[in-house]
DNA sequence: CTCCTAGATCGTAATTATTCCGATCTAATT
DNA sequence: AATTAGATCGGAATAATTACGATCTAGGAG
């Protein structure tokens, strides 16, 4: 998904395209990865230094109750958001030291099938699935905090 | 899991038996279900009211170490504690309106298996599987807030 | 049983993350 | 160019979590 794509796809649905929304986007369409609230901040206020975290986290909950953006919520309350480029929905293995992560090539949808049938009453609209645990070079490293 | 089971295995382990700490054990173990912060504070200031919020986070993170407590990170950054009964284990489906949940009779066990054979350096310890939408109840009620 | 002490608790303050709000501004339509 | 619904700003309010010094106590030693 382009910057392009993305800009028309909101037009299309009556929503103000601001400079600031942009700037945003390009944050999450930049690094295919997830951004806490902060870092997108920090980052989009080296182009517009007054830009406030109100803005930020309107901005966040409008894209994501467009279905642009998923929010990610950590072991130990830690709160990310990242694009949801289209067909590219995934999981997440996350260090619980260092925080880095990698992309899961698998997504339980046996699971999730099977609960639709088992819970037809229920509608469903997302599903969050994460591994955590320590990468090679945390591990050891546990305890030291 | 008892109470007294529970006490045991912390003993086994050298940590203090405290008042403060049945009492919170007392909460996790009473209803199988999850608790926030806060609730499990409400609950054991009823036989001790001094008890601070302090102690409650302390005893959570402690029992949680321990592997008798997990924590639970629903959307909107709304953190859960509750008690991981042996051979329970066992996964969610909230609902986004009302915070009601049902168990899940299902766990993503075979990506489980095969995110350890493609990541054999990293030291799994837990994982996170939730469903979210909305219960019968809340449908059509989302977006009244 | 009493003493001792490492560790636990309390009360409160500090920190962090998120939300709210009134004043002002602006994207987009007319 | 005028209009206005909706967006932004700046800062205050709220909520969640963590920190810390003073005090207390569970559990072991004697
Ligand atoms: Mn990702
Ligand atoms: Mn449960
Ligand atoms: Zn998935
Ligand atoms: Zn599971």
């Amino acid at each position: 998904m382009t910057l392009n794509d993305t800009l028309l796809r909101l037009k299309t649905l009556g929503v103000k395209i601001t400079p600031q929304r942009q700037e945003i986007l390009k944050v999450l369409l930049g690094e295919e990865r997830y951004y806490s609230a902060e870092e997108i901040l920090k980052k989009v206020q080296e182009r517009y230094p007054a830009v406030s975290f109100d803005t930020v986290y309107r901005t966040l909950y409008l894209l994501k109750r467009l279905g642009l953006v998923v929010e990610l919520n950590f072991q130990g309350g830690h709160r990310r958001f990242e694009f949801n480029h289209e067909d590219k929905h995934h999981h997440h293995l996350v260090c619980l030291k260092c925080g880095k992560s990698q992309k899961l090539s698998c997504c339980p949808t046996d699971c999730l099938t099977r609960i639709k049938k088992e819970h037809p009453e229920f509608a469903i609209t997302s599903h969050s699935f994460e591994i955590y645990g320590y990468c090679r070079k945390c591990q050891g490293l546990e305890s030291l905090g």
